[in-house]
DNA sequence: GTCATTCAGGTGACAACGTCATCTGAAAAC
DNA sequence: GTTTTCAGATGACGTTGTCACCTGAATGAC
């Protein structure tokens, strides 16, 4: 076994341990059980070590966002450059991707779609009264070019469906069909008596429609 | 003044003042901020005097979320009995009522739509081993309640749009479609350079899309 | 009217958590 | 070789949810 040396290679092991076990921790128990005494300990250290790479928990798991955000926006990507697939499979597609991560991984889904700003009362600067490094803006400012990427790529499938012209309205109200019937889903509030009808038959309902309009326009 | 003698009356006005004092702090602060020493300071009384009426901090808020789910209802009732409106003004006022609780009280909207089910770790019976009273079923019951009672109302106004047989499904459409444009305002993710519309322009879309199919079909 | 019972509320305590200041040892810079 | 930097350990503090225990008043039985 190659044994480390470097310190910035010990830095980004450390790092990518600490992101790993919330990622971990957040599919078990949610924000909640995101402790950062767990995490350190999952990750072989001790509570305090994760302030070395990360401004305070809510960073933590802003980065684990991130990461989130990064891995749909490959899906997607890869979707909209697969030459076998039709404009309206990859659309389907796109969807289908993000609505399988609130069923695969719901305390992640709600992460990335959490309020931006939300951050809690910050008790001023601490640590050494020197930690520059690793501020909370940097990993919101890292979170949201996570988001633009996936709206980018987004955008770039229903254009090719829609046409640039109609893209971005259309692409709005797909994007937060899917988001509203995720949200539903997740939270058990479509899988009622009342709405005998599931998130798949909604999704196809809601692209058809869009379709239609984007034929007949 | 009148004095306050019986105990049920003492019982129910404290329950009442905890309520409000919930309300207000979640509106403030979000969850986090519904401190249960701080609603029973705000309700003039000291911390543990909550557990006297609800079972535990996520029985209060799930009682905050079913008065919420009940005034949500009522102005939905309120609308559909309003014989000055036609049918898809009274579609797009339950719609818009929705959203503005996400605009005016993001932290109920949240709590509205919250994840069942994800009661934290249960540490046991407590509290002198006896609270059968205000146990977490009974709240979650009411909750569940609430719901179904503004389901059923949000139902009975899309079915005079769409007509009994495409309700449930159109029903379920709009009311995804609708928290999703709401829950994408209310996180930002929908103020961004990328989808140059609103959510009211959105809202108008998908009432539209559902009133022409509704129409042709 | 007397007395036992119920029960709303107060109080002390505990564990868990986020966070900070401080310390330490090794890598890095010079 | 010396100094600086910095990842990590450790002790500590304040806050929070929750519990067991206690108290006093309203309630119901007789």
């Amino acid at each position: 076994m190659g044994v480390m040396v470097t310190r910035a290679e010990s830095a980004a092991l450390t790092r990518r341990a600490l992101l790993d076990a919330a990622a971990e921790l957040l599919d078990l128990g949610g924000p909640e059980a995101v402790t950062l005494r767990e995490v350190g300990a999952r990750a072989g250290m001790t509570r305090g070590a994760p302030y070395r790479h990360f401004a305070d928990k809510d960073s933590l798991l802003t980065a684990v966002a991130t990461e989130g955000w990064d891995r749909i926006s490959d899906q997607v990507r890869a979707l909209r450059t697969d030459p076998a697939l039709s404009a309206s499979e990859r659309l389907c597609g796109a969807l289908h991707a993000l609505i399988g991560v609130g069923r695969g991984q719901p305390h992640l889904y709600q992460l990335l779609f959490r309020r931006r700003g939300d951050r809690p009362g910050q008790r001023g600067e601490g640590l050494d009264r020197v930690r520059r490094l690793c501020a909370p803006a940097d990993d919101t400012a890292a979170a949201v070019r996570a988001t633009e990427r996936f709206q980018d790529e987004f955008l770039a499938v229903v254009a090719a469906l829609v046409g640039a012209q109609n893209a971005r309205h259309y692409g709005a109200l797909l994007l937060t069909s899917a988001h509203g019937i995720a949200g539903m889903e997740l939270s058990g509030h479509l899988a009622t008596d009342v709405w005998r009808t599931s998130a798949d038959e909604l999704v196809d309902t809601v692209v058809r429609m869009v379709a239609n309009v984007g034929e007949t326009a």
